[in-house]
Parts: structure tokens; C-alpha cells; sequence
DNA sequence: AAGTGGTCTAGACCACTGA
DNA sequence: CAGTGGTCTAGACCACTTG
């Protein structure tokens, strides 16, 4: 037999997941009370429903007050996607960061007065095989606020240079995936032609009272790097 | 002054969830230690546990053993997409079911020799502004089972029938989003011209050995539908 | 009325960190 | 060393479901 180790909500944990994986017990079953199951390891109600809870939180099972455990139907529609700023290898070669005018989409999405100023940071990927993404990143531009200018300079994640702009760190972020064909610009940094299409990732990050506060788009190359996201449970 | 209702353990995860939105506690302060927050709310370390856990799980706040609890800076790298098989308000013309020859393309995700079956299912999606995706899906054929033959007439979810097809439900999902053009049938079907691209999602059913058991791939058109995913704290 | 999960108490021992 | 979080115990009362 295999060593039981670790705290005893863990292994009773283990045991009933072990169990839901090989099959045995099938979504709408019924698990044994916390009393019973309490009785069976020898230990406490408490105890017990701390295994339970790990296994509610993973969407395997879902409690019933009044009358008990059951086995839930998982759901294969809420996926997990990672997006990291910083591509893992890519190497990613500085190519801009200025002050301009902004234009007109992105001074909608700031709600932003005709002529205002945003700062504009561009960037090219590269990998091994070649070009891979081209991304921009706006945000609105404060005057004197020196801290901004000197850290972007740095490699400094995004949302950590927006986190800077809002009192407090309590924003959320609006990803929009969606297929197009790149701008002639953009075809032309990415070494592709612009028949060529390319997946365009919007990031849009907001602050508690759903304003905007940074803004960033990356165009993909579509022979490099896929999208992936994940959804159940993947060992 | 506002009512505290609820349970105590809510209160207090209320209070402290109030105080971090404010801005009061910034990434790497410290919070009150279990006991001090037991006196403070005239009540027991395992009633402030369960709040501070609550807090733990949505990433606000870590413990550090033998220090103490920390405000978190939070990650803004892993999202939440959400993806359904039925889109909301469009209506799912269905096109076709049939068992066919596996394509080349399919054999290999599934790992089939030549000249192996699938069944496959096409349907169209439209809206009221006309057609928005067209779908396809991908399940091995395997000889008298009449069980799925029969519900796929009808609308169950992918992921349900997907499920009929392993001993257990423990099962997970791999979606890949790409840009690309739409082969010409794809094309001609979504009402679209060939050199419009597309939003194609992939999505693999797994079972726990790392088997594809069910393939399905969709393109969306360009000008409807974007996929939206979330990262943070949204309210 | 008996059993269930949800909440809560008032203790306990442990391993760990810091002064 | 005193203080921290991690685990665990042996009770308790409540609202709810079921027979």
C-alpha cells in the first residue's frame, strides 16, 4: 500500500477524488454525510468538511443543506487562458515609446477630449523562427508624473505600470480576441503580408468605476504562437 | 449605517474585502494577525480563518506561516473565458450528421488508422443580423451504440454527449484560437468571401490518459461575435 | 423526529519566523 | 522566546429536508 502522508483532510481528500476519478461514484450520486465519513477516518466533523470543501471549490461536488453531498455535472464552457505579457522566449525588441495625439479610437476608449495626449509604447516579438507579434500600449498621459516615464523604460508587466494610475489595486481586465487583417503598418513591421490574417488580442484595463485606464492591443501572427485556454480538470 | 447581516465570518470578510478595495492596505502589507482579528470581532481564530480564506482563494491576501497574512498583487495574466455551445440568443439552423471516412486531419487527432469512421455534425449558427458561425464536431464511430445516434438529434451539449463516450467524467478541455481564412465551403456557408478572415476555435475533449475522445471547431465571421475574457477583480 | 449541512466555540498541539 | 498560521478535537445550536 501506498504511504498515507500528509494532514488528514488531505488523504481523505485524495480518497474521494480518487474514487470520483475511477468512476465509482457518477454525477447526481450521493456522498456519504459528514458524520458518516467523520465515523469512517476516526476523526471530526470539522475535519471532514474541510475535504469536502476542496472538493466543492474544484466544481466536483456541491452540497445540498438539509440533505447532503452530491456529485456535480461539470461544466466544459468556463475555460482558463493565460496570457502573459512577456512572451516566455520571445526576445522582445524595444521599439517605441512616445507622447502623441491620440487618435480617435483609442480616445474613445479613454473618453478622452480632441487633442489630448496619450503615451504610446510599441514593441516587436521575435522568436528563433522569426517575427511573432507586434503590440501597442496607450495610456493616458499625466503630466508630471515622472514616475511613469522612468519605469516604462524598464520591463516592467504592463498591469503593473497601470496599477500605478489608480488609487488603489482593485482592477479588472477586458481581453477581446477576435481575427482581422493587419493594418498595412503592422503587416509590414510583422513581415507579412497584409492578405495575411493575424489574431488581434485587446486588453482592456479598468478601474472600479468601469473607466478605463489602459489600453493595449497584440497583433499575432497566425503561423506562430495559438491562443490556448483549458477547461475541467487537468492533471 | 448600514445593516450587518449574515453570518459573522461574512461580516468580517466584508469588512477587510471593504478595506483592500479602498485602497487602505496596499500589495505587501501586513493584516492584523487571526487572534488580534478574533478580539477585535469578539469571536473565535476559526471563524476569522474562514474569512481570511475566502479572501486567500480569490487571490487578495496569502498567509506566510509563522508571519502573518499579506495583501497580494494580483496577477493579471490568467483569464476566464467563457465559451458555449449554444449561442445565446442565435438561432442553430442544423445542417448535417453523418458517419464518414475520417479526413486526414481528423485521424490524427483522434490517432485512427485510414479509412476509420467519425461521425460528424455541421451546423450553422445565425442571428438576427445573419450568419455568424458554422460549426463542426467530431466524435470517433464506434459500431451499435445507439445511445448517442439518437440524442445527438437533439440538442445536448457537446461536452454531454463527449461524456457518454468515457467511463468517467473526469475529463478536460484544450482550446486553441486562431486567425485564419475559411476553407471555400466554410466560406460559402457563413456567406462570407474567402479572403475575409476568421475566428476558428478548436476545442479537444481529453480524456485522463491525454486521448482526444471528441473534436470540435468552429468559425466565427469576423464582424459578429468577438470572444471576451476576464481577468481580476470585476464586481 | 431524525438526519443533514452551515455556523460557531474554546480549547489544543505543531512547525515555523523573528527578536 | 513569544507570536504566527496550520491542523485538529469535541462539543453546540440552527435551518432545512425527509419520512
Amino acid at each position: 500500500m501506498g504511504q498515507e502522508l500528509g494532514p488528514v483532510y488531505l488523504r481523505i481528500y485524495r480518497a474521494l477524488k480518487t474514487e470520483l476519478q475511477q468512476g465509482d461514484k457518477k454525477p447526481g450520486d450521493e456522498l456519504p454525510s459528514e458524520n458518516a465519513l467523520a465515523a469512517q477516518y476516526s476523526t471530526t466533523r470539522m475535519t471532514v468538511r474541510k475535504s469536502l470543501q476542496l472538493l466543492e471549490r474544484e466544481g466536483l461536488i456541491h452540497a445540498w443543506p438539509g440533505k447532503g453531498y452530491y456529485v456535480s455535472q461539470p461544466s466544459h464552457d468556463m475555460f482558463r487562458l493565460e496570457f502573459r505579457e512577456d512572451a516566455a522566449q520571445g526576445a522582445a525588441s524595444f521599439k517605441s515609446i512616445d507622447v502623441i495625439r491620440a487618435p480617435e479610437d483609442i480616445r474613445d476608449i479613454f473618453s478622452l477630449r480632441p487633442g489630448s495626449r496619450v503615451i504610446e509604447i510599441c514593441r516587436l516579438i521575435s522568436e528563433d523562427s522569426g517575427r511573432v507579434a507586434y503590440d501597442m500600449k496607450y495610456l493616458p498621459y499625466i503630466k508630471g508624473n515622472p514616475l511613469i516615464e522612468q519605469e516604462i523604460n524598464f520591463f516592467v508587466p504592463f498591469p503593473d505600470i497601470v496599477s500605478r494610475m489608480v488609487p488603489t489595486f482593485f482592477f479588472y481586465t477586458r481581453m477581446e480576441i477576435e481575427a482581422a487583417l493587419p493594418p498595412e503598418q503592422v503587416a509590414f513591421r510583422l513581415g507579412c503580408v497584409p492578405a495575411d490574417p493575424v489574431l488581434v488580442i485587446s486588453r482592456y484595463f479598468m478601474d472600479q468605476k468601469d473607466a478605463c485606464i489602459g489600453y493595449g492591443r497584440r497583433y499575432l501572427r497566425k503561423d506562430h504562437e495559438k491562443l490556448v485556454a483549458y477547461s475541467g480538470y487537468r492533471e
